[in-house]
RNA sequence: GGUCCCAUCGUCUAGCGGCCUAGGACGCUGGCCUCUCACGCCGGAGACACGGGUUCGAUUCCCGUUGGGACCA
């Protein structure tokens, strides 16, 4: 079996897709799986959408998702004369021809047609011209067949009939010098040796044309593989007012990258009842033969799922790591001023379990960093009240004083308190967590009083005593 | 409008003629655990779009209807 080569061709015209992402993932994960080669193209050619700032986005993304790239990035820019030398190869052996139809008359025609009920299909007027139409530029047209079919023998559909009766010549270079997209892909795919055609199924419409082009270019076309889309709640397409669709923002809201792995791998992709992957089982299980053919609409709830499941796994140094990142950005933490790398990751360690985002762990973890709290009027009026606060005064004296300072001294020493006192373990606990983070959540009091140091901890209780006054 | 694709719980899906009184996961929900919230554990509700065939037997194969989507303009 020969080497599979299969390639991800973004267009940099904003930023990277959910969809386009799970496109690059099959890929990617194709490639892997069969140890061939995943090449990186940029189709630029629409000059007046593409930005390099794009590329770099899309780029950025790729590697954020560690989906890296054995050959490119190429760019379609620098290869307009591989796709012009085609089309002079196509002219001169009479499989395409000029075309001096202007935009209007196309349109009037194809309207007049429609009119008629005939299909607003090219006429070929200009197959026929023997000399150039003075003062115009000519775009290229294709010649395409006209009788038989066209049959699509995709990886994931099976074979798709198209009659070629209902293609008509499409325009390959475009008067302004431009090849269009369905040629330059073609070029590309054959130039580059893509062995596996891997793409979102918006184009399977596309593909009988571009067969042809095969064939007229005299190459083999390669494998098709048509991907189901993915659809917003609303079962339409995935677009930007569904809310989060760019890789980006879902680094920006405290998504791990391999929970958007897994969750983009298992839409419209299984392995029996598994749903978690690594990204080695990923690459070990997926195969093609288990794409589904349905689209599949997107589940944020879902993705928090994976998401909390990751941050589980994650390594509490990686995790201080993007924590101490997201603190830094909101200002909270100044460069040069950060705590100390142990105790950060003892504050993730007690952090965790509750957090479904890393945006959720910061959050949760302010009370631990700033000097300040801010405190939740309605969890003060109910659980600093006047009988609790003898209580606390007694708890400020004991941990003054308690070495050493950890959970499990701290827990004794509330036992003794509420023994002592006879009350149950919940009367004095939130009222102690409401002064010291100023809400009713947090992990267990006791990690709580431990990471967040003897100081802060005494500071915050007299400090609500006071309050209570 | 034409062409093409698709159709299992709300969502992601397993199922490739009998193992299915349809399995798993997210979400929802009842309970347990418990210093709060979570986590975790145990339980529950919840689907084969419809109609014809084929077959001893259809979720599974074929046809049609309906519904959705994409592409071309």
């Amino acid at each position: 079996m020969s080497t599979v080569r299969v390639r991800f061709a973004p267009s940099p015209t904003g930023a990277l897709h959910i969809g386009g992402v799970r496109t690059a993932l099959f890929n990617w994960l194709f490639a892997r799986h069969h140890q061939g080669t995943f090449v990186l193209r940029v189709e630029d050619t629409d000059k007046t959408r593409s930005t390099d700032e794009s590329i770099r986005i899309i780029l950025d993304g790729m590697k954020w998702l560690g989906m890296d790239w054995d050959e490119g990035p190429f760019r379609q820019t620098e290869r307009m004369d591989i796709y012009r030398s085609h089309v002079e190869r196509l002219l001169k052996e009479k499989k395409a021809y000029y075309c001096y139809c202007s935009p209007e008359e196309l349109d009037f025609r194809r309207k007049e047609a429609m009119a008629a009920g005939r299909p607003p299909k090219y006429d070929r007027k200009c197959l026929s011209l023997t000399a150039p139409v003075e003062g115009r530029t000519p775009a290229v047209r294709f010649l395409s067949q006209d009788d038989g079919e066209t049959i699509v023998r995709d990886l994931i559909r099976g074979a798709v009939t198209f009659e070629n009766k209902q293609l008509d010549d499409l325009i390959i270079l475009r008067s302004d010098g431009l090849p269009t997209y369905n040629f330059a892909v073609v070029v590309d795919d054959v130039t580059m040796h893509i062995t596996h055609v891997i793409r979102g199924d918006d184009h399977l419409n596309n593909t009988p044309r571009q067969i042809q082009l095969y064939q007229a270019l005299g190459h083999e076309p390669p494998a098709f593989a048509h991907l189901p889309m993915i659809l917003g709640p609303d079962k339409t397409k995935l677009s930007k007012r569904h809310g989060a669709t760019a890789v980006t923002e879902y680094a920006d809201l405290g998504y791990l990258p391999e929970a958007l792995v897994n969750y983009l791998a298992r839409l419209g992709w299984s392995s029996g009842d598994q749903e978690i992957f690594s990204r080695d089982e990923l690459i070990a299980k997926f195969s093609l033969d288990n794409v589904g053919k349905a689209p599949a609409v997107f589940n944020p709830e879902k993705l928090v799922w994976l998401n909390h499941h990751y941050i589980q796994q994650a390594d509490p140094a990686r995790l201080a790591g993007l924590l101490l990142d997201l603190l830094r950005k909101d200002g909270v933490v100044q460069a040069g001023k950060e705590p100390e790398g142990a105790w950060m990751q003892k504050l993730v360690s007690i952090l965790t379990e509750r957090s479904h985002t890393l945006l959720e762990m910061k959050t949760s973890s302010l009370p631990f960093i700033q000097d300040d709290i801010t405190m939740d009027e309605k969890a003060k009026a109910k659980h600093l009240t006047p009988e609790v606060a003898p209580m606390l005064s007694e708890l400020a004296a004991s941990l003054r004083t308690l070495e050493p300072f950890t959970h499990d001294a701290v827990e004794k020493t509330f036992n003794d308190l509420v023994n002592a006192r006879g009350v149950k373990l919940g009367k004095l606990a939130q009222p102690v967590r409401v002064a010291l983070t100023g809400g009713t959540v947090s992990p267990g009091i006791y990690d709580v009083i431990e990471v967040m140091g003897r100081d802060k901890v005494l500071k915050r209780i007299e400090a609500a005593v006071g309050m209570i006054g």
